[in-house]
Parts: structure tokens; sequence; C-alpha cells
DNA sequence: GCGTCGATGGCA
DNA sequence: GCCATCGACGCG
């Protein structure tokens, strides 16, 4: 057996290129978030990518706004926004500064003993403690960021997005990202 | 197991 | 008036 290795957070030139790129890479990789003493970890196992502003079910695509700011920012950073008044979505912004894409953080299976369903944006988010308050936030700082999972393998799924049937052609663009082996996935499964 | 519905608040 | 959601409900 291969020795245990410290696990290296992951720099900002894996953010720095195409979300189509990042959002499937971004699946086996740790989620690490810090706050009040505690640490929570949790292995990504799907993710959606946000292409740019021609690309309708992106946020982007409505230009340049206090929301979405952050988007149009450096690539590296959390974009983490309020949807249907009661839940909050992780975004990581990726590319170059004024190219507005994102990865949206979906689904992840808890790791070190701790017990919880990350099988959806929405819970994700509640369940790692991730709130507004941590829109911006550099992922390559030591409160919100990703570690390196280089011996993980996971066979990827690629679907259209959930929840962006107003988004004409972009409604069946294939770029929602999981692990098919996971049972942590959120519905639906099938390649719909 | 499915489809449908309503909660709830920030933003344009 | 819209949502990149979730959980509760009714069905049969």
């Amino acid at each position: 057996m291969p020795r245990k290795r410290a696990l290296k957070k992951l720099p900002r030139s894996f953010y720095n290129r195409d979300a189509l790129h990042v959002a499937p890479d971004l699946i086996g990789k740790i989620l690490v978030h810090r706050f009040d003493d505690r640490e929570l970890r949790a292995r990504i196992v799907e993710t959606e990518a946000y292409v740019g502003p021609h690309d309708l079910a992106c946020h982007a695509s409505k230009g340049r706004t206090g929301r979405t700011e952050v988007m149009f920012g450096r690539a590296g950073h959390a974009y983490v926004y309020l949807i249907y008044g009661m839940y909050k979505m992780l975004n990581i912004v990726t590319a170059d500064v004024d190219d507005a894409q994102a990865v949206l953080i979906r689904a992840a299976e808890p790791l070190g003993g701790w017990q919880a369903d990350l099988s959806g944006p929405g819970k994700l988010c509640r369940d790692m403690h991730i709130t507004r308050g941590q829109n911006g936030l550099d992922l390559t700082a030591d409160e919100l960021f990703l570690l390196d999972n280089p011996d993980d393998h996971p066979k990827i799924t690629r679907t259209k997005r959930i929840g962006i049937d107003y988004a004409k052609e972009w409604t069946h663009a294939l770029l929602r990202f999981f692990d098919a082996d996971s049972p942590a996935v959120s519905k639906p499964r099938q390649p719909a």
C-alpha cells in the first residue's frame, strides 16, 4: 500500500480554466469548511458548469449586477447566492477576469465520521453551514477551500442541468457532471 | 412511486 | 414577478 500523503489545496491555476473543464475535474475533490473551531469535509460528487454570458442559464447572462459581480472577478473565489428565499447555492468562479463562468456544487459525501445528507445544492449549503457571508471568499485561503484527491478516479456521467427550463437552447446542453457510482447524487440520475 | 404545490426573500 | 430547491401531500 502506498503511504498516505497530505492532500494539497487546489491552486489558482486549477480554477483559471473554462467551467466546462473545471466542473468534471471537481468530481472527487474534497470541500473543506472551517468555522467556529470546527472543520467539515465532503467529497464532491455532482457539479454543473455555467459557461458564460452567452449561456442563458448563467446568471452572468443578465449582465454585471450586484449579485453577479464576483462571477466577473478572479477565478478561485466563492459565488454564494440565495434562491427561492431560503436556499443558498455554492458556486466556484472559474476562467479569466471578466470572463464570467462558474461551477455549481450540487452534491457531496460527508467525510471524517460526520453524518449528513448533502445530495442537493440547498442541502449541501445548509448542512455545511455555508451562508451568503461567504460570497466572494478566496478558495485558496483557509476558511473555505478544496483539496486535490489524486488517488480518486470517479466514473463520470453527463446530463443536462437541473431547474433551468427557461434557458431555451441551453436547456439541453450536457453540462451536469456526477460520479456514476455515488449514492449521494441528487435526482434525476438518468440522462433524460 | 410518482406529480403537484407552496414556502420565502433578494433582486431587477 | 421571477427564480441553478426542498419537503409535504395526495394519489390508489
